[in-house]
DNA sequence: ACTCTTCGGCGTCATTTTGT
DNA sequence: ACAAAATGACGCCGAAGAGT
């Protein structure tokens, strides 16, 4: 059994979703554009609304839109069909529109039981050769947001929940600022001076400092701290450069906090720093590699998250942009019988 | 109550894209 | 060219809803 046939049980991708647009875009007005990106959402967009196409609207002919005036074929909800020359040829800004954008071949979307059944056939790696890569979700959407003024950015750095709380007086730079599970903050300085805010409270209250009395000169090979663990005897422990710890007692209004330099083995997925210089046996290495390791699915841990709310931000503007395209397909469909109305009363 | 289905989210791996 | 970031694909899990 294939494993795509268990995985996607009436689920979409949005490679699918977008390639299908993408190469509806390619030959067509704006207009069909819409229809077939509407037609998508329809399909596969469970959970949305199913509001009855207006009209559908396609183009005759392979050279429409290539140099010959584009003959679009608009089939009115009544059954009615309109030939349309001319009426739309407004470029609209693809919702999908990359500098680097190449010429795909996939299967169109009415065809998705068939290739459901070849999927079994083309392995992952020709697809994968097929599909081209699309850009970042957030370089689309900043192309997106320069030409329409409405689409929101997608911001660098998530200012707000990320940055460093208000609270937290500048310190000698450089430091390294570090956020414990419990929403505390821990700046570390150059000198190896320790300072612990809390961001509930308000900054300089909150806010307490230690000085690392076995610290020694910074290792120049040391990184920031990877991990914080919540220790069995209910104290919370952070990673900090130079192989330390800093733990924290689980008591009440004021916490304890200790430097210790961790003699036990670590608990699981806790990934610490360690000077690239001091490998010696291959049992370092190994572990060295470990950390590396625990360090690159952390932050492929994270990148995933972001990237997932890249996406979902990604295809609300689409689903916006198809609705703001259907309106704008409404609104040209009335014209056009408007249009037709006053041509068949001057011909009679 | 139980089973089944659907959906959404997560972690990981492999690969592509991007920045330097 | 290389490393880091971004992303698609996949498998897994739990929640929610429908059907029995």
């Amino acid at each position: 059994m294939s494993k795509c046939v268990k995985k996607y049980h009436g689920k979409i991708t949005v490679r699918q979703m977008t390639m299908e647009m993408v190469e509806s875009q390619q030959d067509g007005s704006a207009a069909e554009s819409a229809a077939e990106s509407d037609a998508v959402r329809m399909q596969n967009l469970p959970g949305q609304s199913q509001i009855p196409p207006i009209a559908q609207v396609s183009v005759a002919g392979s050279s429409a839109g290539r140099g010959s005036p584009a003959v679009t074929l608009v089939q009115l909800a009544s059954g009615q069909t309109v030939h349309v020359q001319g009426v739309i040829q407004a470029t609209q800004p693809s919702v999908i529109q990359s500098p680097q954008m190449q010429a795909v071949q996939v299967a169109p979307a009415a065809d998705a039981d068939e290739s459901a059944e070849s999927e079994g056939v083309i392995d992952s790696q020709k697809r994968r050769e097929i599909l081209s890569r699309r850009p970042s979700y957030r370089k689309i959407l900043n192309e997106l947001s320069s030409d329409a003024p409405g689409v929101p950015k997608i911001e660098e750095e998530k200012s707000e929940e990320e940055g460093a709380p208000s609270g937290i007086p500048a310190m000698g730079v450089p430091t390294s600022l570090y956020q414990t599970s419990t929403g505390q903050y821990i700046a570390i300085a150059q000198g190896g001076a320790i300072q612990i805010s809390n961001p509930a409270s308000d900054g300089v209250q909150g806010l307490q400092t230690l000085t690392m009395t076995n610290s020694g000169a910074p290792q120049p090979g040391a990184t920031i701290v990877q991990y914080a663990a919540q220790t069995p005897d209910g104290t919370q422990q952070f990673f900090v450069p130079g192989s330390q710890v800093v733990v924290q007692a689980a008591t009440g209004d004021m916490p304890a906090y200790q430097i210790r330099t961790p003699t036990t083995a670590l608990p699981q997925g806790v990934v610490m720093a360690a000077s690239p210089g001091t490998l010696h046996s291959p049992q370092q290495l190994a572990e060295e590699a470990t950390r590396k390791r625990e360090l690159r699915l952390m932050k492929n841990r994270e990148a995933a998250k972001e990237c997932r709310r890249r996406k979902k931000e990604y295809i609300k503007c689409l689903e916006s942009r198809v609705a703001v395209l259907e309106v704008q397909n409404k609104k040209l469909i009335e014209e056009l019988e408007t249009l037709k109305d006053i041509c068949s009363s001057k011909t009679d």
